[in-house]
RNA sequence: GGCCAGGUAGCUCAGCUGGUACGAGCGACCGCCUGAAAAGCGGUAGGUCGGCGGUUCGAUCCCGCCCCUGGCCA
């Protein structure tokens, strides 16, 4: 059934939105399937943000080996091309020491990068340069009616009003020549893979508590002494959540002019919108066995599904 | 107790000195997205315009009384 590359190699990906226990599941699931663990989180990729992006700790990881936590500075922008050739990478190695990789997080386009048939041509810096001042100039709907007419099926899986994703489509047609939507996904994953997603209904409350525990836990200490570490101008680790809002109220000399109070509630409110976005993104994947995460028995249930 | 400002969507406020609230931002809800994805983009629903009475063909905007909030003076 399988006749990609890579040949019928068993993983696991444990998925779902943000603070719903994956990370401790899927340690849980290392220690009795022998296996590894590979982070599927996009921020948590950047070192030196830990509090905030809820990395588990040296001692929480249960003497199991974790991958692809700290790989990248904080002045790096996020690339999921990079992202996919590393978790692939990983997954290969674990996978060629006889142990099953177990990928965690709750970046979908990540994991999809990872454990998907997707291909992301590459980008041209000078060709997307044109084409963000062509934005500028006539706007997204002028820009969207072009890609209309290049790429029908793209187009109205584009909103009209998005730019990044129209200037996205066009430079992969004027790059490839082909269309874009013919590289749009479907789910169909490059191994056989066991998708476990966790959700529980009492997250928005979860979200909440979990902010506080990382302000108490040194969340605004850790912000301070990413500043001189390029924080503030960095593309996408200063977009995180939390981190974003604790940078607005914090000043470059480390002193806090704003309003700190103000800033975890926003966090908060962002977090639970985030989470929004998470399952939408998620439950369209047909391939997913949905498991309550406040089950008391939830890792002798996901054990039996894989 | 007196004076002043104000009480309009869940919140913060706009609202040509009378003719059906054009509201906006944020929030909420729903959704979209293949190289920034904890990012980016969109749609929808919310208002007895503090209460009661009056003037008027008609009042959120005029008058009276009352309630509440903030400030000033005693």
């Amino acid at each position: 059934m399988d006749v990609t590359p890579h040949g019928n190699r068993r993983v696991v990906a444990v998925i779902g939105p943000t603070a719903t226990g994956k990370s401790d599941l899927a340690v849980g699931l290392a220690q009795h399937l022998d296996g590894e663990i590979i982070n599927a989180d996009s921020m948590q990729l950047y070192a030196g943000m830990d509090i905030g992006t809820a990395k588990l700790l040296q001692g929480e990881r249960g003497g199991v080996p974790h991958h692809l936590l700290d790989v990248w500075p904080l002045a790096k922008s996020a690339a999921v091309a990079e992202y996919q050739a590393m978790a692939r990478a990983e997954i290969a190695a674990i996978t060629a020491r006889g142990r099953v990789p177990i990928l965690v997080g709750g970046s979908g386009l990540y994991l999809r990068g990872a454990l998907d048939r997707l291909e992301f041509p590459g980008e041209s810096p000078e060709l997307r340069a044109r084409l963000y001042a062509e934005l500028d100039a006539v706007g997204a709907a002028a820009l969207h009616e072009r890609l209309a007419t290049r790429d029908p099926e793209a187009a109205a899986a584009i909103l009209d009003s998005n730019g990044r994703r129209i200037v996205r489509a066009l430079e992969v047609i004027e790059l490839t020549g082909g269309p874009f939507s013919a590289r749009m996904p479907g789910f169909e994953s490059v191994y056989d893979t066991v998708f476990l997603g966790l959700d529980r209904d009492d997250l928005d409350d979860r979200v909440e508590q979990r902010v506080h525990r990382m302000i108490a836990l040194g969340f605004l200490d850790e912000v301070r002494g990413l500043l001189p570490h390029g924080l503030r101008a960095s593309p996408t680790a200063g977009k995180a959540l939390g981190y974003a809002q604790l940078l607005s109220v914090l000043a470059d000399d480390g002193t806090v002019p704003g309003d700190l109070d103000d800033a975890v509630a926003v966090t908060i409110r962002a977090t639970r919108r985030f989470v929004r976005r998470q399952r939408s993104w998620f439950r369209r994947d047909p391939r997913v066995h949905w498991l309550d995460a406040k089950r008391p028995d939830l890792l002798a249930q996901a054990l039996t599904l894989v």
